[in-house]
DNA sequence: TAGATTGTTAATCGATTAACAATC
DNA sequence: TAGATTGTTAATCGATTAACAATC
């Protein structure tokens, strides 16, 4: 069951194309049972090498001379992401950023249940959030939600200033991951795992990429 | 003026930390007027060794002996990034992501200015953008509305399943660059610039390091 | 001049790709 | 068995790091 990769084998670029991979093949589910590396790779924009190695990493799940079965695929790297089991999450930050991903389950995706909201606004506080079941509560709340229910996700969109302020109290409270909404870097000795998801460093990453066309030479700038 | 970068020289990654370089700095700029490499790789949790390879190929920003101005770095940074000027950009849904996005023009950050909204939805056309002078528009004037403004810069925030659709309208009527919000990866053999910002792929590797944390041996996986 | 820190050239490390053996 | 396509081992390529020369 507890599959085990090393360490050196599996770098945040196959995690991030593993993620990937699961968009392509959702799509894909509906339309055909089966695919090869070549096709995948098409439609990643990359090898077939590259497909089979990255899938490889983790396990064997074609079948010579024939493919891969796309449902299987899904199910394993859905269990690989450990998204195969619903993970609860809470939110920190209930402006446009946070209302937005509470508002909209499909933001957040399979494998994750949004549980709680917080802001330290009073006039957000006790807000009902829509299609959840839940209310806004006052973020001063929060540590002590944290700890008796043992989050282990936060999600952060708050203002940048805080940030790293609240990312603080958050592992000390024993939280292990943190989805960074903000324009913060935030700055963690401890082992808990960020991932920044701000989108204005994204436009500032395309912009570049539009006024210099002629350095774009690789297929991948993700 | 107009600096010439070599392909070989910049790749993906460093474009990627130049923005998160550049949030730093801008954290810092009313604390302290100037940073040598080591403090603000400490910062970026890298080294200095790479912060200073980083900049280095953009050209000579840091005094020797000294440091480097914060001002003046982050003047530089903007410049590279294109962001020193005004780009306009248009957002093609106006759902939930959509609509956080144009109601809250600090997602955008600095150098972008979104001059129009449009959706399918007749629902939402028409409806007034709280801040911004404009109006939801609908969508089938779209293109017509890139080609006469020259638009350069799409955000997409529809439906997943339509996103590849639209993409390739997109680079037909000339535009360059796409912010993509949608889960589904675009599959583009023109040389328009595409950026990946979906939330849902950030969580899933998220999830991953956490439950793996014994793999997380490096400092960086963004 | 001595001390500090940058920018660059060379060495190392890691990730991608090529070649091929395994097997459906 | 022949054809196809996977999974892996070895070779290449690119990115990071180390060593050091430049210079404030």
């Amino acid at each position: 069951m507890t599959k085990k990769y090393s360490p050196k084998d599996v770098s945040g670029r196959i995690v991030a194309r593993l993620a990937l991979y699961l968009g392509i093949l959702k799509d894909l589910e509906k339309v055909q049972p089966e695919i090869n590396s070549i096709e995948l790779a098409q439609r990643m924009n990359t090898t077939a090498v590259q497909v089979r190695k990255d899938l490889s990493t983790f396990g064997e799940f074609g079948v010579r001379g024939k493919g891969y079965s796309v449902s299987a695929l899904i199910r394993e790297i859905e269990s690989i992401l450990g998204i195969d089991k619903e993970n609860e999450v809470i939110l920190i930050g209930y402006g446009h950023v946070g209302k937005m991903i509470a508002c909209n389950t499909n933001v957040l995706g399979k494998g994750f249940k949004l549980t709680a909201v917080f802001d330290k606004d009073s006039r957000k506080i006790g807000k009902e959030i829509p299609n959840l079941n839940i209310k806004v509560s006052d973020a001063s709340k929060c540590l002590e939600y944290i700890e008796k229910n043992k989050v282990h996700t936060v999600i952060l969109a708050i203002n940048a200033e805080y940030a790293q302020v609240v990312a603080n109290q958050l592992i000390h409270s024993g939280v292990e991951a943190i989805l960074n909404m903000t324009a913060s870097k935030l700055e963690l000795n401890s082992n808990t795992a960020v991932v920044n998801a701000d989108i204005s460093a994204k436009l500032k990453e395309l912009n570049f990429w539009r006024i210099n066309p002629e350095l774009r030479g690789g297929i991948n700038f993700d």
